[in-house]
DNA sequence: ATGACGGTACCTTACCGA
């Protein structure tokens, strides 16, 4: 079984190359994260086509989450419950007997600002429940873009973005936190190429000049742990004409 | 360096992302 995490940064103009993406990766589940659509322009039957079910949480401009699999997911939650948020960033499902819980962690824009205000608050509620998801279910997997890096070695330049979003202390702290409610990083599972990147800025030829974060992950429970036999990012479709300025990042189970 | 690039929207400029 595999299963996958992509921000498509705009689902309307990523949809092609989603499609090409799901023929050529094959997973047999993906969450999305920056739909940017309200849930009336979600492309169901084109995902249905191409042999993948949808569920969705969206809104207008901004955000937007989606699970897709081959089998229909079951026991769906759109963001968290206990969490008054008017910004679309959760999305969860059954897939297969696995517990599949998307999320698009919010940006934070700099540490003084409100919005990290917002971030850590909403990483507080997401502790929260995920307390009682991995109570309910074993075999359980969060992933998505955390927008955060969890270490200096995550970070092409880890002097200039000391301290900085993505960066500080106290997102990593929230990181971690996750980690003590028994999730593991799954790519740290495995040898990795130095200067493993999933985001890079569309400025200052970033990708060419491999300048990136790891800030989209894949963290799984102690028994999707036992199960899991590769993971990856994948940086072919950050190569694509107009690409989204993330990279997919996928986990395979036996 | 209030920069850059790319997406969206009450669209020729602003806001947001990371």
């Amino acid at each position: 079984m595999k299963l996958a995490t992509w921000n498509v940064n705009s689902l309307s103009v990523r949809l092609p190359q989603l499609l090409d993406w799901l023929v050529s990766a094959q997973p047999d589940a993906l969450v999305l994260q920056e739909t940017k659509l309200t849930d009336d322009k979600f492309p169901a039957a084109e995902l249905l086509a191409a042999g993948y079910h949808a569920v969705w949480h969206g809104q207008k401009t901004y955000n937007g989450v989606a699970l897709l699999s081959r089998t229909p997911a079951v026991d769906v939650v759109r963001n968290i419950p206990a969490l008054d948020d008017p910004q679309a960033r959760v999305i969860a499902g059954t897939v297969d007997g696995v517990r599949v819980i998307g999320g698009y962690f919010p940006n934070g824009q700099a540490p003084d600002s409100e919005k990290f205000v917002y971030k850590m608050g909403w990483l507080t509620a997401l502790e929260a429940w995920l307390q009682t998801e991995l109570a309910a279910h074993t075999q359980l997997v969060l992933m998505g873009d955390f927008n955060i890096a969890p270490e200096d070695r995550d970070v092409y330049d880890p002097v200039a973005w000391a301290g900085q979003i993505h960066c500080t202390p106290e997102e990593r702290a929230h990181f971690q936190a996750l980690v003590g409610l028994g999730l593991v990083d799954a790519f740290r599972l495995f040898e990795q190429p130095p200067k493993s990147w999933s985001w890079w800025d569309y400025r200052n030829l970033a990708f060419r000049k491999n300048q990136g974060l790891r800030i989209d992950h894949v963290l799984v429970g102690e028994a999707l742990k036992a199960r899991v036999t590769a993971c990856q990012i994948d940086k072919a479709p950050r190569k694509n004409e107009r690409p989204s300025d993330h990279a997919p990042v996928w986990v395979e189970l036996g």
